[in-house]
DNA sequence: TTACTTGTTACACTTACAGTAACAAATTAA
DNA sequence: TTAATTTGTTACTGTAAGTGTAACAAGTAA
């Protein structure tokens, strides 16, 4: 499952969260309106458990609520909880490359790029709330 | 290959072009100097070829070698010639979501997110010249 | 005790990818 | 014409990654 998959997997199931708040819903009851898995669904709701979005209890009446409001809860923090490798990553081999050559200079000069990218993606994600999803949503 | 890894190995062979310019060199030359296998380089190379970068020619004597000055390629239209897929795209999936629903809406939402921010990351490609990395290169 | 739910692991299956090799077509030189 | 060289593309083999599901210990409530 991609990234972007797996946030926007995310933040359906956040959304649904927030329509039935604050009755804690099953893994299957999620997963059946978004049309996925339950297993695999918890796997990503156990990371945002981990993170502090999302609440989860065990046993009979359990299940998963959210732990803040919407309007405190941005896409950077969800992506970040969900994905620990970067958009934009450079698989750098250091194998048969010279020191101080060109392409060892260019390695180092994408690594800049692209975390200057990623900085970019993240700071657009942190003025998106999932309260501004939602209102957006419901107004089209 | 990522999109990225393959991004930066047409900029390190571009730059071997330019340093040799106008002088073709073969693949297997280039692919040496970068550490990489000739036939993998080709493919890459290729892409390149037909999207007006770079020139190539058959036989004895020939090899590849650029088609524009440094100045006038920006990464953005390497990044476009070598990678159809955006960096960030959402695996959809018609299939289990009902019309109109709240994840189906949610699916337009993040497809226009991420169109967004393949703009924003083209946009800052489209600034960056191999003329100013060689010149940012040599200044280290 | 029974029923239910999370969180995690396991597993079979498929897909994707990496790395290399091979070869037709084009080109040059002898 | 023949041989040598090089691109562009295809093929192939082994390995890694991903998918989808199942299974189950641990926690919780009735």
């Amino acid at each position: 499952m991609s990234a972007s998959t797996k946030l926007s997997t995310s933040v359906k199931a956040l959304c649904y969260l927030e329509e039935v708040h604050p009755k804690p819903v099953s893994s299957s009851e999620i997963a059946g309106s978004i049309g996925i898995n339950s297993s695999k669904l918890r796997r990503i709701l156990s990371l945002l458990v981990k993170n502090g979005i999302v609440e989860s209890n065990s046993g009979t009446k359990g299940g998963f609520k959210l732990k803040k409001l919407p309007a405190q809860i941005h896409l950077q923090e969800i992506y970040c909880a969900i994905e620990d490798r970067k958009a934009f990553h450079l698989d750098v081999r250091k194998d048969s490359i010279k020191k101080n050559s060109l392409p060892e200079k260019l390695n180092f000069y994408f690594l800049d790029l692209f975390a200057e990218v990623q900085v970019d993606i993240e700071d657009k994600m942190k003025k998106i709330t999932l309260q501004s999803i939602i209102n957006k949503i419901n107004n089209n």
